[in-house]
DNA sequence: TTCGTCATGTAATGGGTTACATGATTAC
DNA sequence: GTAATCATGTAACCCATTACATGACGAA
């Protein structure tokens, strides 16, 4: 439903899939995944962290210890993922509909493809690419209807918005091909250190 | 303040200037106009008019003379702009604030770009063109920091969006030299039959 | 007669942004 | 000493999406 938020779930999920982090590095990583401007801000960050903490998917734990405190700065708050939240990150990868092909996600679920098994990757790269396509085909027919009422700048407007979808079709076309040249290259799980 | 909202008033008021029109209308219009995705819905719409509405920049006038009823299907409400709501409109036009270069305004204002002067246009080109490139520095600022990190995918995802943002500079760059080259063209308000 | 489009709204829900509040540490 | 960065949160406000509700008209 909330395609926003699930995709910052699955972001939050995936990161500390790789690693427990505290929530300022979470989100640097965040903006630096996804591109440092739209970059969320920690009053989304925090009660997002605190919902999934709610529903057993990841521990919030002090950082106290000493080893920690003598080089930390400040008592800061790890996140860690739990089993339960492992498998829910499994459990989202392995998702292909809709939803992830949508502008939302597409873009979280691209980042987290080395963890995503292959046919789930080529669905989801031509879920989009169907998408654009669509889109494509909607832009035409306005195109065509407004031709004689349009003015410069809005002709303009869309032949720019036009332009950057179709680049955006043959990049995922570039990317499928790639998918397809070597069918194999599906990673194993990738746990962190600490086993349980 | 709220500039995606901001950006609805412009655009109401900005169609609104062209004609009279009713919601359904004036949503397909919005539609046409800013790309048939992104569609707004009609929660966002019927209560944005209820406060132009209430701030007396339109009025509502429920459309019931016979002349009109003959032709048409069902009593609609025809929104029109007020005299307060030209000067409203005037007055965002001219404005060329960086809130105009953003992302949520940018494309409303390009839209009215022929309602709006000659040298708010070039500004306002300028300004999206400088936060484009500033864009550009922090994204390679990122890449050059996690050129070890990243995957495959991740950085295929960043060049992407490097690429669509270093497009988006050369087409402004093509539409600032168009403006340039002539500097005149800056039309009259063209205000719409009835001059109340 | 049924489906698509025209047409107008309301209510609930969710959640994102902004501003606020606080304070430690590091680099200049 | 002071500015920037590290670090964690809360509260209020705004508003967008979604689902719901209703109904007329035209075409197949």
């Amino acid at each position: 439903m909330a395609s926003r938020s699930d995709a910052l779930e699955l972001a939050v999920l995936g990161l500390l899939h790789e690693a427990p982090m505290h929530g300022y590095e979470l989100r640097k990583r965040l903006g630096a995944a996804l591109g440092p401007f739209r970059a969320l801000s920690y009053g989304t960050l925090y009660p997002s962290l605190r919902r999934l903490s709610e529903r057993g998917w990841i521990t919030e734990s002090e950082q106290s210890d000493d080893a920690a405190r003598a080089a930390s700065r400040r008592a800061r708050i790890v996140y860690e993922l739990t089993p339960a939240g492992q498998e829910r990150f499994e459990l989202l990868v392995r998702d292909a509909g809709p939803a992830s092909w949508e502008d939302d996600s597409f873009d979280v679920r691209l980042a987290f493809f080395s963890r995503t098994a292959a046919e789930v990757r080529i669905r989801i790269l031509e879920g989009r690419r169907a998408r654009l396509e669509e889109r494509l085909e909607q832009v035409s027919d306005v195109l065509a209807r407004n031709r004689e009422r349009a003015d410069r700048y809005g002709l303009e407007l869309q032949r720019h918005g036009l332009d950057s979808v179709q680049r955006e079709v043959r990049w995922l076309n570039e990317l499928i091909s790639a998918e397809r040249a070597r069918p194999n290259a599906d990673p194993p799980p990738a746990p962190h250190d600490s086993e349980a």
